[in-house]
RNA sequence: GGGGGUGUAGCGAAGUUGGUUAUCGCGCCGGCCUGUCAAGCCGGAGAUCGCGGGUUCGAGCCCCGUCACUCCCGCCA
């Protein structure tokens, strides 16, 4: 390898280095041969150089040129030439050379590819998660992987700045109950007992706020063991976070700086600062989601003033059950099929609601019996005589299509912005290349689990409520706001955060709520606990998602794309095929027996 | 755990109401071609139609089961 070393890559020959010996490596990205006169496009991470072999290339030389195939790894020497008029290629970036070989050295061989290195390749995800190594030397893949690397190091530039210094915490740990599941790890030195892989370093973090690491960021491991989508695996990285003595708004500051560097950085996209703040309340209400997309407006709009007196037994009736009755205006799409509706009343069936109710608007836009707006089909004959006030009320105009959702608040509002969604993704109203940022915050700190006829806390036990509830913590659990905030983006949720409970006394007041007692509390977060009896500063963090930042700003909609070797969604790894079986003898090792796999 | 979509040659796809030898593009192999750059032209090989069962005179196509990929609900503090 020592005389066929590179001088150059294969993106860096310019017309100025014409005449200049070359030695370049790389792979055969194609070959052309036009008999007699060869052309090797040479790939490696930064370009395609044109490589020829002609007549006037040594006779070894013309008579190796026939032997070469695709993705060979070579070396070669040769002496730039400017290519001549007519024949350069504008679309390269070296399209203005090419390099007259002189001596080519076979690297390796390669055996025909089950699918070419190539932009237009669509193999399915199972082929190329098979032969990731091929995948990912796609200009494509090169790309992204190489964007990752960007963002981690801005991440780190920027934290580093400000005085964050990164520390490492165990990847296995005590496993601790409540979210998700955990992936363990038995342990052979004390059989029968079982290490957790992290779901994320929450009370490492908090603790070292207690070791006075005021700034403290890590990019960080997190595994779950539940079932993944696009926007998630069993384990993902996150940049995750931890301030001593700050408040929410603290918290913000760094992450919107952070992100305006890593996308300038990244992208060279200039974000606006700061971002929008949404109570949760309101992304509901307006959006019908805690993470809604903003790229779009399409807002969902409360109906219920609209409902009583109308005869429409379905909207009075859940009004009179205390649920809600949203109205979602769709401008001009009254031209929407039954079919189609009955597509987005599908949609909204799969997060619980009954159905979904339709008209359409139409008329002209005065206010005469002749020339107002109308409301016809569906549902619009219950509201005729108030067609005028209601377009009004709703900002809609002749050419919209209506369409409303009655149900208990929560499932009215999340399908009917699942319907948002879904209109927003088909009707393709989100502008590629954007990036809308916007704060979601008071989350409420508890919620009730229906099942277990319990409450639960909604984020973790550890999140701080709003200072105006805690006089009513126990009495009115449901209407408490936590100090909870999560980032969204372009609707995805990409980070969750919140200000900690630092006093043990109103942390022992939430374990009760949820039902944790004392003993258990111990037993599962007895460090941490013990801990605060230490000085414990107040702190807050966040925790944005690595892959789901890089996903986004790639465009992609799949964090497999921003992974160098990810798992498929049914969390299998094609191409070192774990998860898989272990001997006999290592599960002895851990005392670990094998329970029958079927039980009938 | 539940629902939808997909699975046909190495890759991507077509395949009508169930009917003869399963089609096309890329790749692969061979040949031709001296300026291409997704090169072109000619020829060739390559398929247990994901797997298992069933219905039928006959199944790529219909039914049941199963596996895989994918999207969604649940789940994911």
């Amino acid at each position: 390898m020592e005389q066929m070393k590179r001088t150059h890559t294969c993106g860096a020959l310019r017309a100025a280095d014409a005449g200049r010996t070359v030695t370049l490596n790389g792979w055969i990205h194609r070959l052309r041969d036009h008999g007699g006169v060869h052309f090797i496009n040479l790939r490696d991470r930064y370009g395609v150089t044109q490589v020829v072999i002609d007549d006037d290339a040594p006779r070894e030389l013309r008579e190796l040129a026939p032997t070469l195939r695709m993705e060979y790894c070579l070396a070669l020497e040769g002496v730039v030439r400017e290519r001549p008029e007519g024949m350069r290629n504008e679309a390269m970036p070296t399209g203005g050379i090419e390099v007259a070989a002189r001596h080519v050295e076979i690297l390796s061989t390669s055996e025909p590819l089950p699918f070419m290195i190539d932009e237009r390749s669509d193999a399915r995800d199972d082929v190329r998660l098979r032969y990731r190594y091929l995948d990912l030397r796609t200009f494509a893949m090169q790309r992204k992987i190489a964007l990752r690397n960007t963002v981690m190091q801005a991440v780190r530039e920027h934290l580093t700045t400000l005085d964050f210094i990164e520390i490492e915490t165990p990847t296995m740990i005590k496993s601790t109950p409540e979210g998700a599941r955990d992936f363990l790890v038995p342990s052979r030195l004390h059989p029968g007992q079982f290490y957790a892989m992290p779901q994320s370093p929450q009370l490492y973090k908090q603790i070292l706020m207690v070791s006075g690491f005021d700034r403290y960021f890590q990019i960080a491991h997190c595994f779950r063991d539940e079932d993944a989508r696009g926007d998630r695996q069993l384990e993902h990285t996150q940049i995750d976070l931890e301030m001593s003595f700050v408040g929410r708004e603290d918290v913000f500051a760094v992450v919107e700086g952070m992100m305006t560097h890593v996308f300038r950085r990244g992208l060279g996209v200039e974000l606006e600062t700061p971002f929008p703040r949404l109570s949760h309340e309101e992304a509901m209400n307006r959006f019908g989601s805690d993470k809604p997309d903003l790229r779009y407006s399409l807002e969902i709009q409360d109906f219920s003033p609209f409902v009583e007196g109308s005869g429409f037994a379905v909207f009075e009736g859940a009004l009179a059950a205390g649920g809600a009755v949203k109205v979602l205006v769709v401008p001009d799409r009254a031209d929407f099929s039954r079919k189609q509706i009955s597509e987005l009343e599908e949609v909204a069936r799969t997060y619980g609601a009954k159905g979904l109710a339709w008209t359409k608007v139409s008329g002209g836009t005065g206010s005469t019996p002749e020339t107002s707006p109308l409301l016809e089909g569906g549902i619009g004959k219950f509201f005729t005589d108030r067609a005028i006030e209601i377009t009004r009320a709703l900002g809609a105009k002749p050419g919209d299509l209506l369409l409303f959702m009655a149900d208990q608040w929560k499932t009215a509002t999340t399908a009917l912005g699942a319907v948002r969604s879904r209109i927003g993704r088909d009707l393709e109203l989100a502008q590629p290349g954007t990036f809308r940022f916007a704060w979601i915050v008071d989350f409420p700190l508890f919620e009730y689990n229906q099942e277990e006829k319990r409450w639960e806390a909604a984020h973790h036990m550890f999140t701080m409520p709003r200072e105006e509830y805690l006089e009513t913590l126990e009495s009115d659990p449901a209407s408490v706001k936590g100090d909870l905030y999560d980032l969204v983006c372009n609707g995805f949720e990409l980070a969750s955060g919140s200000i900690r409970i630092h006093d043990p006394a109103l942390q022992k007041r939430i374990f009760s709520i949820v039902g944790f007692d004392e003993d258990e509390a111990q037993r599962r977060f007895g460090f941490l606990l013990e801990a605060f009896r230490y000085g414990a500063p107040p702190h807050g963090g966040i925790a944005p998602g690595l892959d789901r930042l890089v996903m986004i700003m790639a465009g992609e909609d799949s964090i497999r794309e921003v992974i160098a070797f990810p798992k498929t969604a049914n969390g299998l790894n094609p191409m070192d095929g774990s998860p898989g079986p272990v001997d006999e003898q290592q599960l002895a090792d851990l005392g670990l027996q094998l329970a029958p796999r079927k039980p009938e």
